[in-house]
RNA sequence: GAGCGCGUAGCUCAGGGGGAGAGCGCUUGCCUGACACGCAAGAGGUCGCAGGUUCAAAUCCUGCCGUGCUCACCA
């Protein structure tokens, strides 16, 4: 066995092995319980970055877990087919051929499209596999699937059907880069510096009067359709009713009173443009202004403005609009401001409200019942705060543009007839047909052309990718889904929409659970970007340091509510401790020998240290369950830190060389069965955090006839199938866990003693221990051989009374500890270590002192708690007086 | 502007009414028959500030300061 465990040439051998045996399956026909799990779908395109890495180490964590408790788990794995990124991703791929989109025309690029999917769509769920996700690979999906594109169809015909969708005209946040419209929410705020500019927009029919307006986009003027004042402006009441010359355009504009403008903000006076802004098309409806639409889709003017402006991109008519106004006079001046610009997340460039004609999903209907699955703790968010983020949003709630002007999508499933009429149907046949009807005779019908929103069918993935519409055994076994594992950046995107799907088309809750977990930041707390170079590629992670140390630093970091600050000596750590568990099954392999498997299941002649190691064993077995239970991934990731190392490295095994190397071949056994039963178990407890390093571990073991035994009966020819470890109270030893933590102490207190003269680790010396009870005293007495052995002491007296002259010395609570030292101790030295340990154990006294000299505490604090203060107090009052003795000794020598 | 978080050791963070914790870093000493990706012993903290509730507050409440995120508005 190597010194340094090397993940590389582990990895990959068990991964494959995992799928020979078919351990991810899940089994729909199965008698065992299921617990399920979607995931969310990763853009195909996409490959893997830290956030996927935590996101899916955590419920490869749940479903490892779950399958060792006995459940049937299955995980659904897959992509999202990512319209306008996939889109993009292969339009820029045509460029560099000197192919384009446009020429090739629709079929030949989705064709296109699809084999570049055929191609590399898997890179992502390849390097799944590299991280050790186990789901149920034969259950992957893609949002573009046939199954998951018919339950898209069905979703959209059957909420066309109850006007759930419908067909609008109103202004929408057009892209005009992507040239296609996008939702709220994939328009990104961002503050800039701008300009107020003033123009001044002369009174019809008047020389020398004006109302000035101001705006930041100077450009959307040439489709102002109105002036507006508030009602209550006496600065304006008069012009109300006349008509303002819009300069440039040359056409006259009423000046109109509507409660909208603020005669706080600017002028007090605003030029309305209903076609380019989402307040001032309200303010157009309520008035019933004309609406000018003054851009085509890629934002260039077009035929609604003067000829001299038309063909200009809308930054090139900024320009030229203020020169215009200024040459006329008309410029009043310009003011600088911060104010915020849309921007599409995709395309980076601004957004424009656009007038067109879209299909919308009516939201807010949907909503309700999403809502109140929530408030009735149907569906429970951890942490539960989220839940505030989840209402707000979804009790104001607007309606959710779908369509999308890109050709990469589920096609919108929407004919029209030549006079406009619409046909929604699942298949074409049955548009068709309808059509027939309609017009009494054949007709032809046009597609429409749009596709629909990414995350209109990711929004049903959790019943989709189960069979929905079918009644499939999957369906009806794993619907509702246990837990959603996800990132709050997408809980409007996704986790809303899919509880508001699921509870109208399976009329249940999607899941039950939803995990929020926290975003991946860099060590200052950045988000890591590739423009930042900031990102911690997982691939490098794994590559370096192997994919258990990276799952366990992002598992043992991922406390709940908070961004997980991640960095590469974080990870190091986590790398060590994985390499100490290969070392202490190497110290264990290497004294295996002559094992006999039986002899982890004797009871009989249990040591104490045997007992209590075993306890600690226990306490850990429970905590990690819980843990998990409670979707506490850091504490159960460091509690199995703390007690492989602290305990198990630290104490129990160091406890155990000697009977290893001495010569009582029953002891011998019983402490290898013991080696061997906390290992495996410690084993399983780590299996779900670092699948990799258990199963190779307990390969090992299995080498030596040692088994654990399977969730279905039998030995577990892998630790996926081992029953996962239940806590038992038999297996809880309080007098030996007590006794042993007191030997503890002790050695400490020795090692302490020693390192303060400095003395050599391998120099032999001998100690005076003067116990304060008789117990203490028989303690010691059976504990000979550990303290001996762990402080590497030659000998140990029992002291009666009389404490060594010249010693220094440590006082734990019930013992004093003599090291006695040759010649002349250094009095000064001594006596100031002594002071102070005297002052900072006084400082604790004082406190107890305080509260137990308090009459309302010892009356009114529970009586566990008194009683515990009491037993403090004793404790520090042994400490502090046996201390003053050492003092006034050294005083007698000095 | 509104909402939600977070301020605990040099750093990253647990804890969450009753003796201040971990990892990393730091100091000192060690290649001790699993491991230097290691072992041992240490140093280091008015738990952001101010009030309040309580026998008891790092912990609960209020306010303030600092900091982060989300949503909205911006002529």
């Amino acid at each position: 066995m190597d010194k340094v465990y090397d993940p590389k040439k582990v990895e990959e051998k068990w991964y494959a092995y995992w799928i020979e045996k078919d351990y991810y399956k899940s089994s729909p026909s199965g008698k065992k319980p299921s617990y399920s799990i979607v995931i969310p779908p990763p853009n195909v395109t996409g490959s893997l970055h830290i956030g996927h890495a935590l996101n899916n180490t955590l419920q490869d964590i749940l479903i490892r877990w779950k399958r060792m408790k006995g459940f049937d788990a299955l995980w659904v794995p897959g992509t999202d087919h990512a319209g306008i990124a996939t889109q993009m991703m292969v339009e820029r791929e045509l460029e560099k051929e000197g192919a384009s989109r446009a020429r090739m025309g629709r079929d030949k690029f989705v064709e296109r499209v699809w084999q570049w999917k055929q191609e590399s769509g898997d890179t992502i769920t390849r390097q799944l596999r590299r991280l050790g996700a186990l789901p149920d690979w034969d259950m992957e999906r893609f949002t573009m699937d046939e199954g998951l594109s018919h339950a898209v169809r069905k979703v959209f015909v059957d909420l066309y059907s109850e006007k759930l969708i419908y067909k609008d005209k109103r202004l929408v946040n057009w892209d005009p880069k992507l040239c296609t419209a996008i939702s709220d929410l994939e328009v990104d705020q961002r503050e800039v510096s701008g300009h107020f500019w003033h123009f001044k927009y002369p009174i019809e029919g008047s020389s020398d009067e004006f109302i000035t307006v101001a705006t930041t986009r100077p450009e959307t003027m040439l489709g102002d359709t109105a002036v507006a004042v508030h009602p209550e402006d006496h600065r304006y009441k008069h012009l109300v009713g006349k008509n303002a010359a819009l300069p440039l355009a040359d056409r006259p504009i009423p000046i109109i009173a509507d409660e909208y403008s603020d005669p706080e903000k600017g002028t007090g006076a605003v030029k309305i443009t209903p076609a380019h802004d989402f307040n001032d098309f309200e303010v157009g409806r309520r008035h019933g202004l004309p609406m000018i639409n003054i851009f085509d889709g890629t934002a260039h003017l077009n035929d609604s403005v003067p000829p001299k402006y038309r063909g200009l991109d809308r930054f090139e008519a900024r320009r030229l609009v203020i020169e215009d106004m200024e040459a006329q006079g008309l410029l009043d001046k310009i003011e600088d401001t911060r104010h915020t610009v849309p921007y599409g997340d995709r395309s980076g460039v601004v957004v424009e409200p656009w007038l067109t004609d879209q299909w919308y999903v009516d939201a807010a209907t949907l909503a309700t019942p999403a809502i109140k699955a929530v408030e009735e703790g149907r569906i429970r968010f951890v942490p539960k705060y989220w839940e505030s983020t989840y209402f707000e949003w979804l009790r104001n709630i607007e309606p959710w543009c779908i369509s999308r002007q890109l050709w990469w999508g589920h096609q919108i499933p929407a004919w029209y007839g030549p006079d406009g009429e619409i046909f929604v149907a699942m298949t074409e046949e049955e548009a068709y047909g309808a059509a027939k009807k309609h017009y009494g005779k054949e007709t032809e019908l046009r597609r429409d052309p749009d596709v629909l929103d990414t995350w209109f069918s990711s929004g049903l993935w959790p019943f989709s990718t189960l069979g929905w519409p079918e009644r499939t055994p999957e369906l009806e076994k794993y619907y509702p889904t246990s837990v959603l594992v996800t990132g709050f950046d997408i809980i409007f995107f996704w986790v809303a929409r899919m509880i508001m799907q699921g509870l109208k088309f399976m009329d249940e809750v999607p899941f039950r659970d939803v995990y929020i977990h926290g975003l991946i930041r860099d060590e200052k707390g950045h988000k890591m970007s590739k423009t930042s170079g900031n990102v911690i590629d997982p691939l490098d992670v794994i590559e370096e340091n192997g994919a258990d140390a990276l799952r366990f630093s992002l598992t043992a970091l991922a406390t709940q509510g908070r961004d997980i600050k991640l960095s590469m000596p974080v990870i190091q750590g986590y790398r060590n401790f994985i390499n100490k568990i290969w070392n202490a099954s190497r110290f264990l392999f290497m004294n295996l020998g002559d094992y006999d498997a039986g002899a982890e299941t004797t009871k009989d002649g249990l040591s104490t240290y045997d007992k209590w190691i075993l306890t600690k064993l226990s306490e850990t077995v429970k905590e990690v369950g819980d843990s998990f239970e409670r979707y506490e991934f850091d504490k159960a990731a460091g509690v199995i830190y703390r007690f492989f190392w602290s305990e198990y490295c630290d104490w129990y095994i160091e406890s155990v060389k000697p009977v290893l190397y001495g010569d009582d071949p029953k002891g011998k056994q019983r402490t290898k069965g013991v080696l061997v039963r906390v290992l495996k178990t410690a084993l399983q407890l780590l299996h779900p955090i670092a699948p990799f390093i258990s199963e190779e571990l307990y390969q090992r073991l299995r080498g030596f006839g040692i088994g654990l035994s399977a969730v279905d009966g039998g030995l577990a020819e892998s630790i996926v199938v081992s029953s996962f470890p239940e806590y038992d109270v038999k297996e809880i030893y309080r007098d030996e866990h007590d006794e042993v933590e007191l030997m503890k102490e002790i050695v400490v207190g020795v090692r302490n003693l020693r390192a303060v003269i400095g003395l050599h680790p391998s120099e032999k010396v001998s100690v005076v221990l003067l116990p304060e009870t008789k117990q203490a005293r028989k303690q010691i007495e059976d504990n000979e051989g550990f303290i001996l052995s762990l402080a590497s002491l030659s000998g140990l007296e029992i002291a009666k009374k009389d404490k060594p002259k010249k010693a220094i010395a440590h006082v734990i609570p019930g013992v004093e500890i003599f090291l006695p030292v040759e010649g002349l101790i250094d009095v000064g030295k001594e006596t100031e270590r002594i002071k102070k340990e005297i002052g900072k154990i006084s400082k604790e006294l004082e406190r107890t002192e305080k509260k137990l000299s308090n009459p309302e505490f010892l009356e009114r604090a529970p009586e566990e708690i008194v009683k515990k203060e009491r037993e403090i107090f004793e404790e520090l009052s042994f400490q502090i007086k046996k201390m003053e003795d050492v003092l006034s000794k050294l005083r007698e020598i000095a």
